[in-house]
DNA sequence: TTCTGGATTATCT
DNA sequence: GATAATCCAGAAC
């Protein structure tokens, strides 16, 4: 632990990114934690915002990669994903919370700790993201991503809530972390 | 200009 | 397990 992560860690394909992002220290504001879930997303994928191709929405996700990209959905939550290679990114869908637990509380409301993170719209609220952060540096405050020491155990699994692209396996998680958003279904493979 | 549905969560039964 | 809440991007007209 303790290599920021910069553009060059990023420039590289959101399915080879995802992985090595489990493990590392997201904070925003001095809160937030470690990341134990993850999504791929890329512009070949029907389930990616950037499958159409560039739009207002999701111009980040076409611009320099080790940004933030920001956006709304169900009209309700936020999700955060680090872009990666142009139109593709990773969402950011749960965090093992160490740090900051009290403003993570202070906007979420008082909760076990396993349930601040556990999930890409509780995680953003925990963390004080909203649009506002659309576009942001992920090396420069008010971020702080430091990577793990990568001595976990990695499982994949199919992607949550979409409804195209279902069997892509860009779905990675801290195996056994008491901390994801949904179990992972069946006895998947380790790395 | 209007309409539709979603990379979700909380709150029911 | 089922569904409401609630906004905006994208598509259709």
């Amino acid at each position: 632990m303790g290599t920021m992560l910069d553009k060059t860690f990023f420039d590289r394909p959101a399915h080879e990114v995802a992985p090595d992002l489990i493990g590392a220290q997201l904070l925003h504001e001095g809160a937030g934690g470690i990341i134990v879930e993850v999504e791929a997303y890329d512009e070949t994928d029907p389930a990616s915002h950037s499958f159409v191709g560039l739009t207002p929405r999701n111009r980040v996700m076409f611009g320099p990669p080790g940004h933030a990209y920001v956006y709304k959905i169900y009209g309700i939550h936020y999700c955060l994903n680090f872009v990666c290679r142009p139109g593709s990114a990773v969402l950011v869908r749960a965090l093992q919370p160490t740090h900051g637990l009290e403003a993570m509380q202070g906007r979420r409301g008082a909760m076990p700790e396993k349930n601040l993170c556990s999930g890409p719209g509780k995680l953003a609220q925990a963390l004080g993201i909203d649009l506002e952060q659309n576009g942001l540096a992920l090396d420069a405050p008010p971020f702080d991503l430091l990577a793990g020491n990568g001595v976990h155990a990695v499982a994949t699994g199919v992607r949550i809530g979409i409804s195209k692209g279902v069997d892509t396996p860009w779905r990675f998680v801290k195996s056994g972390s008491p901390y994801l958003s949904k179990p992972l279904p069946k006895g998947a493979p380790d790395f």
